[in-house]
DNA sequence: AGTTATAGACGTG
DNA sequence: CACGTCTATAACT
């Protein structure tokens, strides 16, 4: 019960990669996720999975901000976005070190599980990956396989190639 | 050489 | 106990 009233407040967008919807505690991005269509109850329903107890507030003037921030690809790079992240203790390890890896480069799943002190929990590392709640800002798509193929991805693989694509060749 | 099968390794619900 | 954005190795084509 009553955890805390967290507040959130979300918005709907339009992204270079389709509907996405964010949500923000205060100044932190606590959520993003992508949708294929604009469904405010389905982007209710994503926030919900990981803030079951939020109190959920719409307000895209808000949330506008700090899209036109995290898609702001003309030139500036990725401004340094507070995170409020919600997960174990080796879930933020590998989150953090997703966020390392600069933008248009990518990394492996193995050189991810070494940089955070596990060589071995490679899969660990997938399952990590795809249970954080901040599509994008955690660069999980930027996590390929060791041979460089595509693994995987919870929000689709063509999504996924679309990012990579779009990084690399924005640069 | 490229592709599929198998087994191993790790954290989470 | 099964599963997840894996990886290395062996067996095949």
């Amino acid at each position: 019960m009553a955890v805390q009233n967290i507040e959130i407040t979300y918005g709907i967008h339009r992204s270079p990669f389709g509907w996405c919807t964010i949500g923000l505690v205060k100044n932190d991005v606590c959520h993003l996720s992508f949708m294929k269509t604009q469904s405010s109850s389905e982007a209710v329903r994503h926030i919900r999975e990981v803030w079951p107890y939020a109190d959920l507030t719409r307000d895209n003037a808000r949330t506008e901000t700090f899209i036109r921030k995290i898609f702001s690809t003309s030139g500036k790079k990725m401004a340094p976005f507070h995170l409020l992240m919600k997960g174990t203790d080796f879930q933020i390890k590998v989150w953090e070190a997703l966020m390392t890896i600069p933008k248009g480069e990518t990394k492996s799943y193995a050189a991810v599980a070494k940089a955070i002190g596990s060589p071995k929990a490679v899969r660990a590392v997938g399952s990590a990956c795809g249970a954080n709640a901040i599509a994008y800002l955690i660069p999980c798509h930027r996590v390929l396989t060791s041979n460089g193929g595509i693994g995987g991805y919870h929000w689709g693989i063509a999504r996924k190639k679309a990012m990579l694509t779009e990084e690399k060749t924005a640069r």
